[in-house]
DNA sequence: CATGAATGAGAGTTCATTCAT
DNA sequence: TATGAATGAACTCTCATTCAT
């Protein structure tokens, strides 16, 4: 890999201090920015946030795709890490709802992230195995346990259900809290369904 | 129902024979466009598919929000006049969720129906009136029949229900058949939900 | 001259009295609109204004030019004719001032006169020949009354002073009532300056 | 007076010498279109006069006004400037007449200056500003001095004026030197009115 | 003759992206 | 390396003019 491009997915080498400086900047920059405007935003919005010129936004994330994916790898990671003390403290079914929960929390502001995902644009296939790799297998994983002890009946496929949850919470963001309460029973029923049990032939 | 629907804004007067053709064009060709692009579509997309100039276009629809507001309307009022022809043919709970798949179809190409919705923007008020008016009505008479036969055990809110159905719907239509197959499961969970007896308390 | 274009200008034959009618409409609103909005105002405001579809306006007028002159034209009759009563009724200087004054009137709704006349487009040449033809003779008869009389004591050429007075009104009827007033100030200063006796060489 | 005359909002970092060179451009292209085609002149006519592309135009002048009024107050720093000397240098009511076809200069190729400054649009406030704060006063200065001097007899306000005058020059710049010497001799008349005493009551 | 629907050139404006400084 | 000025394609919208009805 050639020194001179560095897309923030792979580092040959250590970051000089400002440029690390900056390029946190711009992944705190563009978080908030595309939490308030949604993916699209433009671009200068996002330099101008961060304090750096848009030429430095560049050379740090040559497409938007880059910066998209960086700022939401981030966040996947910490909510895949709070997954771990979930299900340490809380009983299966219990912890799978605590779970989704506080990933709601994550799809609350990633306005387009399921857009992204699912636009069909490879440049998003990185930030989309990044999602199979490590979102979607602790759903998997809670699900499982949780169908294993009996408190739920049914189950889905992991990231179906994570991209149905991120879809329920979208537009719930735009409508202020009452939408975020609308969006919330309307994951409730999501998992709520898990434990329907018998279920009619239609459904089935 | 008339066999004439019109710029959203009713007039006496009728329309020329071959005005009434380029609507109905404009409408089938916003209808297309808007599947595959999104409601954000460049106006001279939707014109050229058409086969008439800009200026037509603007003349039948001044605003963006009132070629939207014209072609989810038609095809709005098909999907509610579904559900009475459903209601009549199956019992309570089996005619909800056809209906609900029913209005799947409906909200599968509408990409950018819900961010309308909620955008704000008071020039889709007239839209999401006439949602509030049409649809919403029509999800709490077949949910309040499912409920009281039995057939459901618990409700919702019949606009936020179909807001949810629509949600899950998206970027669905946008990954092909696959995407679309994910969908439906979501939304049969999301039924399935309302059938979940007794619930945990974290769901309460 | 063929029956099919007519350009308001010449008439060969009588007009049907519904195509009469139209015309003067027209006029009438376009009269109107140039006042409130100059000359360069839509064309279909005319139209509206006339009640009229653009359609006939256009037939009646083929260019712009045609309608403009047309409407000029009307008015420049009416403010020629008022010269003779008033030239037959005052003292020639007192004479000179007062039709200058009934000039500004004429002048003070059309915005955009002076402009077309001197845009150098070949279309308002007929305009200026009227000009020419009837005001500028108008005006050099009553300045050549004035000055044989002593009433003034120098003269400038009829055309040019009465484009100047134009010129003086014009942002004055923009203005309001308090710009009325400045423009009225500025031509009684020209006329003013017919009797400056004498005059420093600077301005000879 | 700094070489720097940037776009109307003082700023205090220096600009980078190739933009300050294509904002010179641009100055010179707008005064040069705007003399041959006002000041609606399409914005693309002047970006392409200037060698630039149209996003540097807005980036220098977000607003058409903005562009005029630095354009317009260039050269009336200029023409406001050129008063001290003549009034140095010739009696006080040569100096007014000096001044005045100074002024004139400066108008000739400033169609739409008046209609800008009169148009209500709060855009052209500025603009208007910085008129009645630099070039009214210099003519009100001027007239005072004539008027103390016995150079004319009456006078008028400063502000108008120049209004009159500018509007005497309309016209004139387009229609070629014929027009020039035409406007010329009406501001000279103007000039003339100052000096006229005694005066009939009609333009009293 | 009258109508007004359709056309499409052209104007304004934004913003992603490049590249001189 | 960082900056932000410059670029220009792309988009929206208006309106003069034509022509089918």
């Amino acid at each position: 890999m050639p020194s001179t491009t560095r897309t923030g997915r792979e580092e040959s080498r250590p970051l000089r201090a400002d440029a690390r400086q900056n390029l946190d900047a711009l992944l705190e920059a563009a978080k908030a920015v595309f939490a308030e405007s949604g993916v699209d935003a433009p671009v200068r919005a996002i330099a101008e946030r961060a304090g750096v010129g848009v030429g430095t936004l560049y050379r740090h994330f040559p497409h938007r795709s880059d910066l998209i994916s960086a700022v939401f790898r981030r966040e996947m990671d910490a909510c895949v890490d709070a997954a771990d003390e979930i299900a340490a403290t809380y009983p299966p079914g219990e912890a799978l709802d605590r779970w989704i929960m506080r990933y709601t929390q994550f799809v609350a502001t990633k306005r387009g992230l399921a857009a992204a995902l699912h636009s069909g644009d490879p440049a998003y296939e990185p930030l989309a195995d990044y999602f199979s790799t490590r979102l979607a297998p602790t759903a998997d994983r809670l699900l499982a346990a949780a169908l294993a002890s009996g408190d739920i009946v049914r189950t889905a496929d992991g990231s179906d259900f994570l991209g149905g949850v991120a879809n329920l919470c979208h537009g719930g963001g735009a409508a202020g809290s009452a939408g975020a309460a609308r969006s919330e029973g309307m994951v409730r029923l999501l998992l709520a369904g898990l434990r329907a049990d018998p279920l009619p032939a239609t459904l089935t």
